[in-house]
DNA sequence: TTGACACTACGAAGAGCGTCGTAGATAATC
DNA sequence: GATTATCTACGACGCTCTTCGTAGTGTCAA
């Protein structure tokens, strides 16, 4: 339970995609959002151990806390895509990609967006050999930035 | 804790790699290949669990028990992959695409045939306009065969 | 036949997760 | 100032996951 950097829970990731679209919230408005999926005790337990966590960080400033995510949306998809590669996959992007085609019914604007980011990721690669970074990931976020 | 079909823990897959890789084994052989990981009754168990909850197969007619995976290796990560399109990328299989190439380390080769792949299924796709099937995913895997 | 060994079955413990009820404190309302 | 609403904190329960010890049973060799 120390500060390993561990993939978050479903429960996690139900509250993190509301305070990714919202920004940062309340526990109340995270909860309005989440409708009955989950209730208002509930949902506050998980934000208090995902505090705990790191997943989130917390504005006590007030009586109502505002939370708001650790992460970017991308990292995060970033990070559970490396670990489903090294779990499943055997660290092979090219089996992934081509089972996440296979799997959904990508339309053909999709295929067409990610051909055109290939093209340009493959002269990336071509000319500088290792340096991956620099081609992709619209939504800037180039930060990596320290584990805890 | 129905027959509902969930994603294999961790461990579980750990179990999964070695009897895919080595195809039907005996508890002691994967305990062996997995060498100090975890111990033989800890394997026993879980493989006993998994047998209940039908991820793997067990002929029992030798005393010595021989377990087999009830899915194969691409049926197990294209349901994993779907499970994550579902989760944290919206369905949008562009977006995975984009991190999975971004994440880690692609090669050349690598990249060149995911472009192969692209060019395949975008032809399926502009003259089918849905049935996806048929394009990709080499080693054989037409079948989509029912739940439990 | 009697050990020694290998294998399965069973049970339990400890941790994490998701759920919620309730208590206690603070703010708002009248 | 008293009542009501709102919010956090805490603790508990049931469940799953992972781990392992131990018991029971079958197998084989000396």
């Amino acid at each position: 339970m120390k500060g390993l950097r561990r993939r978050p829970t479903d429960a996690e990731l139900a509250i993190l995609r509301v305070l990714w679209t919202r920004g940062p919230s309340t526990v109340r408005e995270v909860a309005e959002v989440m409708g009955r999926e989950a209730g208002y005790t509930t949902i506050l337990k998980l934000m208090q151990i995902m505090t705990e966590k790191r997943l989130v960080r917390r504005d006590e400033a007030a009586r109502t806390h505002i939370y708001e995510a650790a992460y970017t949306e991308d990292q995060t998809q970033r990070h559970l895509v490396t670990d489903l590669l090294d779990r499943v996959f055997d660290g092979s992007a090219a089996k992934l990609v081509i089972q996440a085609l296979a799997a959904g019914k990508t339309s053909p604007e999709e295929l067409a967006e990610i051909r055109k980011l290939l093209r340009e990721k493959v002269r990336g690669t071509e000319s500088a050999g290792e340096d991956v970074r620099g081609a992709g990931a619209p939504g800037g976020n180039e930060d990596r930035r320290g584990r805890q």
